[in-house]
DNA sequence: GAGCCGGTGTCATAAATCAGTCATACTGCT
DNA sequence: AGCAGTATGACTGATTTATGACACCGGCTC
């Protein structure tokens, strides 16, 4: 996993104790104490998770969450709440705000831990480190490696990632536009026909197993990574 | 094994008892009668686990605990909770704070030393001297040797603990800093650069029975110890 | 204390791989 | 056929690793 987590929490003692069980749970975390604080934060860096304490001084959380949803570059953020009170109604707002999830506190780390991989699993799935098998062809993250079929095929750093996005992202077409994002990074500058160059490689790649035809062209959309071979 | 433990146990009968049967496995143990007594000790030296009894005079086992997992000095050691209640309320309880097992008494010396040792197998696979073997390639952290199909091999400290953090951590991606974390210690100052050096003079070490091809190079990650071919 | 030595970290350079671009060939559709 | 969108092969600069050399350090010997 290994997610850079942004933590707003006004008291202490929480905030280490999150702190420290997020850490340890391999994560690279920030804590911060008030919404003011987040946003200067988020300025410049952006998290791939944020966990929001529902009170805060200032700016509550629940506003916060509100803010963040209707800028379209903290849009796609997952959003967790912390919440002291258990009542349903409250629960319902927190949702409402646009958040992935709430959590009521009193909540066991183990908890918190396994709702951000779940948070993280249905946002951005290629970053949980988990084996993808599809049609006999199975990417292993954590040890790096791909096998079609039990034979291991050999793929460059930029296939490597961009296969594992299609793995994770199976059945649905992104154009190049949008591979460049997910695959490269937003702040790339790279000719989009360059996309093209790399599903070619890709499918080279993927070739003595006979996967290549996961890679599916859409004329004028751009590509899909789908088991059918229609 | 032979680990350093702290105990922390208030009863002296039972002290005794688990500081005999310790020290009769190989362990160096220092007993200590409470919380108070157990950081002043922490101040000074870092055991390789720590026993801490539930139920202490005055700062409980489990304040105890969880103030030892928010010192991030502390934090790396293995604590085991020694518990007389069952209850699985309080079971969860003692690993919310951060423990790693816990155990019921009465127990039996034998299964408190299993579980130390499966405890730090868990945190730091590398530290129990147990013979790590692969491919062939055999590793003694007892006798401190090294061996390719029987024939000796030489490697200096750094390879030799390389080489077992390897061992003990197979099919699976390190980075160079990782490695560094993992093997040098978290607090050294050294260029990244450093570590291939290193891989090099592992390859070089195990070039003589040719196991240096379990060492592979995953370009753009780290390293991989795998016994695959592939 | 001088000199030797194994062990380490750094660096410069060579080698290996990769990424991005482009020109050109190819395809499907109208 | 004509057009727009893709595939492909080649090329070049850039990045990443491998390698050999070297300087430094602490311990030891004489």
């Amino acid at each position: 996993m290994a997610a850079n987590i942004l933590l707003v929490e006004d008291e202490p003692g929480i905030q280490e104790l999150l702190k420290f069980n997020l850490t340890q749970a391999g994560h690279q975390v920030t804590a911060t104490g008030d919404a003011e604080e987040a946003l200067k934060f988020l300025k410049t860096t952006l998290p791939d998770v944020i966990l929001l304490d529902w009170m805060l001084p200032g700016m509550s959380g629940i506003d916060l969450c509100r803010r963040l949803r209707n800028d379209e570059r903290y849009q796609p953020i997952p959003i967790i709440m912390l919440t002291a009170r258990g009542e349903e109604r409250d629960k319902v707002l927190g949702l409402d705000t646009g958040a992935d999830d709430y959590i009521t506190k009193p909540f066991s780390p183990r908890e918190l831990v396994s709702r951000i991989k779940a948070v993280l699993r249905r946002r951005a799935p290629q970053m949980t480190d988990e084996l993808v098998e599809i049609n006999g062809l199975r990417l292993d993250p954590i040890s790096h490696r791909v096998q079609g079929r039990g034979q291991a095929l050999e793929l460059g750093p930029t296939e490597f990632r961009l296969l594992h996005f299609f793995m994770t992202h199976p059945e649905r077409v992104y154009s190049r536009t949008q591979l460049l994002d997910q695959v490269w990074g937003d702040d790339v500058f790279v000719e989009e026909r360059t996309v093209d160059v790399h599903i070619r490689r890709l499918r080279l790649a993927l070739e003595p197993s006979a996967h290549a035809e996961l890679i599916q062209t859409v004329r004028g959309s751009g590509y899909r990574f789908s088991a059918d071979v229609g």
